[in-house]
DNA sequence: TTGTAGGCGTTATCAA
DNA sequence: TTGATAACGCCTACAA
């Protein structure tokens, strides 16, 4: 079907391996022969065929990622914009990228990290959604496979990472708030045993120590990172007796339902109770009011982390292997700065 | 480093011949021989290599789609469930979901499908964002390469796809809009040469007709399917000395943007001016308004284009080639249905 | 500077 | 019912 390597030479009058070697740019072709090998190689139409290649180097060329897929109404925009910085990366280095999914933390996940390590389909893995102990980094590390991921989860075992510093982000938001005369303070999070959940609640905790607010653990309530999850918790937390006036969410996602449910409850954001998100979607822009959020550069992040780990790959040396992200604070009307 | 099949036939005394076979299901291996090689293979942690299988079958077990990605802020929601409806699909036939990213339409793109069709890296590619004459198409059809695709292009050729019909349901958004007394209704669309902005134009203008409202060619304007874009456009018509009160958005996102252009212009979106999207995102429910949208099942869509193409792939024939699906009308606030 | 030959891990054909 | 053997297309010692 296809051009073989095999076609090439024979048209050339050479040998396969000349052809290989003139290709792969190897020094000991004669100019002139890698001159004929390259254009009559480019006019035919020649590309290596990728299974051949992988068997005999032993290498997959390219890279996996495992989209932590909940059920069918799937659509975090997050992953859109991660996932093409993986793409847009990995095309440069000429890696593919494969993508699969499988629900977070089930068995499912855990059979499809295994086939993929022990059929050689890639390379190496990206991960992200880490969990405080994640299997998938005890289980990468004892394969050696190399992987890195976003966020870092407390398994001692070192890997190249990026976190997005988020302390002093939020602690400007709360203070923001706090002066803007918003004391009663809630956090909407996301499973507990998530290393998001995790940073940002104790970013808040932080927060509230400087601003010298009491925790009220009333006021701390999980939803599952959808907007949905964020809409019913807020109803909750509005209908207290002394509800919040502040509403510090985890991810965009949720703070989109906390602006719904205040809506509905006829509470005006931005006047009688203030909203911010983490994530800085573009659609965070055109919500109405438009939400205060931390923008993590998900692009160039996914780019970056795409990069190390082909390095890692190719076992060039990282001169940072765990990088911090000072993300940008966009404060906007849901915060309070604006009343329109 | 991993398990072959010879490791496994050399614990089992066997030929690797027979292992494999057992493992194949084939009919000619005795049920005791089959069981004691399933069972080691199992407890050895055997995977067949893909690299070695696919040489040999000469086929790649996966499934291509090229992200139409379009610089570095490029986050759809759309994309996010599209690619985890091709995931969820794709795996339960056990085929891997390739993904990667090109700029629609440019030379890029062209070379990364050549590239992968020459190096047999997928059996077929999922398209989407299709234009009206499509030389991914035309390339992929010359090349018997299968793949089926959302949304048709005018190309007389025969392959499989998914198209959701858009006639009624902006007939009746527009119907519904007409009789709520906006009677001054936009258009914006996007590039005019996609698919997509030729059915939903052509939808928009069969229902004006219907509802005998004559076309003002000042109403119809391009944006680029963004909510940067839409916000753009919509501030431009919005300073028209007559203009909509009507807004027919191409997409959710553009429609986005108007909520935001309007709010800036001081316009009540449900009172002063109604607003339409189309896509049914998720975040449409959350937008204030919530917005009035056609929805799109799309990741039954992308599941059922996934299974399509696999059935194409493995020749398997299809009762239905040309599916093309209902999607649900949400008439929300945007539209003026409620006022709030 | 070029060519020969062996093998990467599978599967498929044929013979036993 | 099983086993030996030859590919699949490419890369790379080694030999010429």
């Amino acid at each position: 079907m296809g051009v073989s390597i095999r076609d090439v030479a024979e048209k050339l009058g050479l040998s396969i391996t000349t052809v290989s070697r003139a290709l792969d740019g190897y020094d000991d072709v004669s100019q002139a022969t890698r001159e004929r090998v390259v254009v009559v190689a480019q006019e035919m139409g020649y590309t290596p065929n990728r299974a051949a290649r992988q068997l005999r180097r032993q290498r997959a060329d390219s890279i996996g990622y495992i989209l932590p897929s909940s059920g069918s109404r799937f659509s975090d925009p997050f992953f859109s914009e991660f996932i093409s910085g993986l793409g847009d990366e990995a095309v440069k280095y000429s890696y593919d990228l494969l993508i699969s999914t499988a629900p977070g933390g089930q068995l499912d996940e855990q059979e499809l990290y295994q086939r993929w390590v022990h059929s050689h389909k890639v390379d190496g893995f990206v991960l992200n959604r880490l969990w405080l102990s994640d299997w998938r980094v005890r289980y990468l590390s004892s394969q050696h496979i190399p992987f890195v991921s976003l966020e870092r989860s407390d398994d001692p075992i070192d890997y190249p990472s990026v976190q997005v510093e988020c302390i002093d982000s939020i602690t400007a938001i709360i203070k923001h708030m706090v002066d803007g005369g918003y004391q009663r303070v809630a956090f909407i999070g996301g499973p507990s045993n998530l290393t998001i959940h995790a940073d940002r609640y104790d970013a808040f905790c932080k927060a509230l120590s400087i601003c010298r607010i009491p925790l009220d653990p009333v006021l701390v309530a999980s939803a599952d990172l959808t907007s949905m999850g964020g809409y019913q918790v807020a109803k909750r937390l509005l209908w207290l007796t002394d509800p919040p006036n502040a509403f510090i969410c985890i991810n965009d996602q949720t703070a989109y339902g906390v602006l719904r449910a205040a809506h509905e409850e006829g509470r005006f954001v931005g006047k009688d109770i203030v909203v911010s998100g983490f994530d800085g979607l573009q659609e965070s822009l055109y919500t109405q009011p438009t939400l205060t959020t931390v923008d993590q550069p998900l692009y160039e992040i996914a780019r970056h982390l795409a990069g190390m780990l082909i390095a890692e790959i190719i076992g060039q040396p990282l001169q940072e292997r765990q990088v911090v992200i000072q993300p940008v604070l966009h404060i906007r009307e849901s915060s309070g700065d604006k009343v329109t």
